[in-house]
Parts: structure tokens; C-alpha cells; sequence
DNA sequence: TCTTGCTATGCAACGAGTTGCATAGCAAGG
DNA sequence: CCTTGCTATGCAACTCGTTGCATAGCAAGA
């Protein structure tokens, strides 16, 4: 389970809130991971009563007051045990193959619709990841001899991994809405 | 919940038996969903009393006895129906991503290797499927103007999306690889 | 004032997925 | 004969993840 180690990888990028820490997984967290604002206030309650995490009760003005929680000595050490464990490559899960292979006891391209749809949502994040690398990491090339900052560096690793994979499932739909029109050009 | 959905395409492209679908689940239809022999022999008993799927005793010699299950006209029609409804993009989960990005606040180059691990099980899978493409997809080019079989165009395109995901996990991986090499440069 | 909307946290119930264990038939080899 | 191993099915307990709902502070605009 890998939602404590991405909830303390946060949190050690930066300290926060169960709130702030919910949009984070709608944006940069979320190109790897997902998860609800339920999710995160089960674990971060869990997390501080393990001694994982330290909060602290910060009163706002303009807007309700909140916890942040940052990761202590406990928590950093749990990651730290995670980190050195092997994992198992992940497994995958995507509907939207089921349904393509499912297609071919139905109406193939009755699909047609459908994977257009994705292949937007697919050029979208793609815009978005590539407008945050371009905001986020201007100067790629880096000064010689400067040392390297490793969460700048490795965070844009991870990155460009998004990137990679929306290119390739654009290219994949591409691939698949030609199948598919074949079929339709049949018809 | 497209488990169901999964399972009744893989029962429409053959009829078989619990224990059948857990194994076409390590193979072909585990290119792009997983699940246990738990998880199927509890949706077949679902299924079978919500009249999706018909059971037949089939007794066996030198093994055991299996119940081989085959689609009923209302699990076609649940396919069906979900093939046109639109679903959303599937969220992601990498916790490779989440180590790496982890690392910052460890030891970067002591992911080298768990990352050479992940990068050696991806080219395994990588010829894993070039295989079976071969073996099933000889013929790539068609003979003009014959009939499409939906099945296997389908399969095929299915099959060259897990070949470009395989490429393109290597290709980052090693991106990856040469990001931490800095890090043990440095040290 | 009343509604809408964002920040902020949380409970309760349910459904999906995992893990450990149990049973049983039969074959092959030591 | 006994163990190992594959086929074949299943229960029970647990954890993880999702969904619906509830509360509350405060701001802005109709």
C-alpha cells in the first residue's frame, strides 16, 4: 500500500493540509497517483496516531483554519524502509481495452466516439504536463559543475514520464480509431 | 466495475471454467487487467444467478471435474449496454513514480537497481508479447478485400498498445537510469 | 437576506480487491 | 506409500477505495 509513502513524499516536498494535500493529487500527484480527499484524512488521522506525522493547528483568516501535517523522524523512516524494499511492477487495469476487444461482438464502430474521447482527455493532460515542464524546468541543460538538486531533478524525471506516456497513448488511439475505421469504411 | 465486463469478454472469445479465466488472466487478457481466481470464481457466482452466464458440468479424465461457463443473452446485453456508455480515462498508480520521486529525500542511487529491476521485467514483457505477436499476427498486411474478423484486428490492436506501453516504459526507465547515474557520479 | 461557491474536515456504508487457508482429484517420482 | 505438484473450487477475514452525506467558516453577488 503506497498511499502512506505518496502521502509522506508530499508532505516531506512540502508540509500541508488534508485539503491542500487533495489537490496536490488532482495535479502533480495525480499523474502517478489518485486519491480522494477520504482517502487522505483516513490515512493523515491514521499516520498521526502512529507518530508517522506532526500536526499543527494553523488559525487562517478569510477561510476556516486547518492541520498541517508534517512528516516526522517515525514516518521518514517508514519511507525510508519502503524505499529499499523491492516492489512489484505494477499492474494494469484499463477499461478502455476491455472495451475495444469487447467491440468485436458488438459494433466496432460504435467505438469510434468513444476513443476520440479519450484521445482528448489523453492531448489535454499532455498540454498541461508540457506547460508545467516548460514553467516548472526552463533551463533543462543545467549549469557544469553546479550540484545537483535531487527533487528538482528527480521530480522532472517523473514528469517526463507522463509525458512519454500521453504521447504513446495518443499514438496508440491513433492507431486504434484507424483500426476501427476500417470497419466502419466496411459497413 | 468493468471485472464483469472483462470476464465476459473473455468468455465470448472462449467459453471456459474459473480456473481457465484466472490463467487467460496471467496471460493475454493480464496485458491489461488483473485479477485473482478469487476475485472470478466470486463475479461467476454473481453472474450465474443474475442469469449472465449458463453453467455446464463438464466431467474430466486424469483431473478434476470443472464447470465451464459460457455468455447468456442478458450478459451480452450488459456488455453491451456498458460498451456504449462512455467511461472515464482510467487513473494511474505508479509507485515506481512515487520511489523516485521518494528518493530526493533518501539515497538516489540506491534506486539504481530496484529501477534496473523494473526495466529488465518490462523487456521480458516486451518479448513476451513480440512472441506472441508473431505467433498470432503473422500476416500483418491482409489480403485485399477480404472480410475484417473483428476478433482478431481488435486483439491485434490491443496487443500493439501493450508493445508501445513495453517500448515505452524502457525507453523512460533508462531515462531514469541516467538521471540517477548523476546522482552516483556526484557522490 | 439568501444563494452560490470555495475552503476545510469528517462519518457511515458499501463495494472492490487481497491474503490466508481449506478441500479434493489425480499423476508422477522417490 | 508418501510427498510434490498441478488442476479445480471455494470460504472467511481483512484492507483498500468509493460514494453519499453532513457540518462549518467565510466571501461575493443577486
Amino acid at each position: 500500500m503506497a498511499l502512506d509513502h505518496a502521502i509522506l513524499v508530499s508532505l516531506l516536498e512540502k508540509p500541508g493540509s488534508g485539503y491542500e494535500l487533495a489537490r496536490r493529487f488532482e495535479r502533480s500527484i495525480g499523474y502517478f497517483w489518485t486519491a480522494t480527499h477520504q482517502q487522505i484524512y483516513r490515512v493523515l488521522k491514521r499516520m498521526e496516531s502512529d507518530g508517522w506525522v506532526d500536526v499543527r493547528d494553523v488559525p487562517q483568516q478569510g477561510r476556516p483554519d486547518k492541520k498541517e501535517y508534517s512528516v516526522a523522524g517515525p514516518g521518514r523512516a517508514a519511507l525510508s524502509t519502503w524505499l529499499h524494499e523491492p516492489i512489484e511492477p505494477e499492474s494494469v487495469r484499463h477499461d478502455l481495452a476491455v472495451k475495444i476487444r469487447g467491440a468485436a461482438f458488438d459494433d466496432p464502430a460504435a467505438l469510434i466516439g468513444e476513443v476520440g474521447r479519450h484521445r482528448r482527455a489523453h492531448t489535454d493532460r499532455l498540454e498541461h504536463y508540457l506547460a508545467g515542464e516548460a514553467r516548472d524546468f526552463p533551463g533543462t541543460a543545467g549549469t557544469a559543475g553546479a550540484p545537483l538538486d535531487a527533487e528538482r531533478e528527480l521530480q522532472h524525471a517523473v514528469l517526463r514520464g507522463g509525458i512519454a506516456y500521453e504521447r504513446m497513448m495518443i499514438a496508440w488511439l491513433d492507431d486504434v480509431l484507424a483500426t476501427l475505421a476500417r470497419f466502419e469504411a466496411e459497413r
